[in-house]
DNA sequence: CATTCATTTCGAAAATTTTCGAAATAACTT
DNA sequence: AAGTTATTTCGAAAATTTTCGAAATGAATG
């Protein structure tokens, strides 16, 4: 039986998260958050850490969030952003990688993959 | 002893790489060279196979080069592309992970990661 | 309820990416 | 060496993303 999970319309999801992850700005947001670890950050603090502030720091949450990379919650008048990337990370690595050869005739030794 | 594999050149190449995967098109090319194997395809087969013709797809096929996902070699008067990007992707997904709750005074057994 | 602090929305300019077709290059064929 | 096939380069138009500052919103505080 085939895994139907690597069908068009998440394709369109995976390109989109991968998306959300191909800017350094972003990343290093991101990375902040991964190190802050459960509590999170405020945007606030976020922004004192990465360099990046104000609408444009809003704006890359915004594209990390929809991603379903970042959680926001507010909590007094800050907004707490924290990672939840862990699974969707590891999720989308799988996405390119479980069908390896599926169209090959020729077996894959080659790759150490499980 | 701290692991420096994650400092900003990588952040910044982590990025770039992250940024090759960030499109529907360039995804569904490097998965159907992920499909195909060791054997890899031509630029030809490849457009057939994902839609993506002529110079639109030599960009993205160089896009994915240039992040080390895909390695181009002349047969003839084909190009045959294949995916290198097993040990790529995975790498990917360890350069946000290894430094989780670097930063935090609590542990985190919420997450799954080894 | 006016003020202050934290963040977001809005609108627009700047930068980058994507896409295309025509011409250029590379390699095989006759 | 002329012709054919496969791919790339080039230049430009179209689309998207990024960035910024000013005004708007939401929540605490005096």
């Amino acid at each position: 039986m085939k895994i139907e999970s690597t069908d068009d319309l998440s394709l369109t999801l995976a390109a989109t998260s991968f998306a959300a992850l191909g800017s350094e700005q972003r990343l290093s947001v991101l990375r902040a958050l991964v190190r802050a670890g459960p509590e999170g950050l405020s945007i606030g603090d976020l922004g004192s850490r990465t360099g990046v502030t104000g609408s444009t720091l809003t704006h890359h949450v915004k594209i990390l969030a929809q991603a379903g990379m970042v959680e926001q919650v507010r909590k007094g008048r800050s907004i707490i952003c924290a990672a939840v990337a862990y699974d969707q990370i590891r999720h989308l690595s799988e996405f390119l990688l479980t069908e390896c050869c599926a169209d090959s005739t020729t077996p894959c030794k080659d790759h150490e993959h499980g």
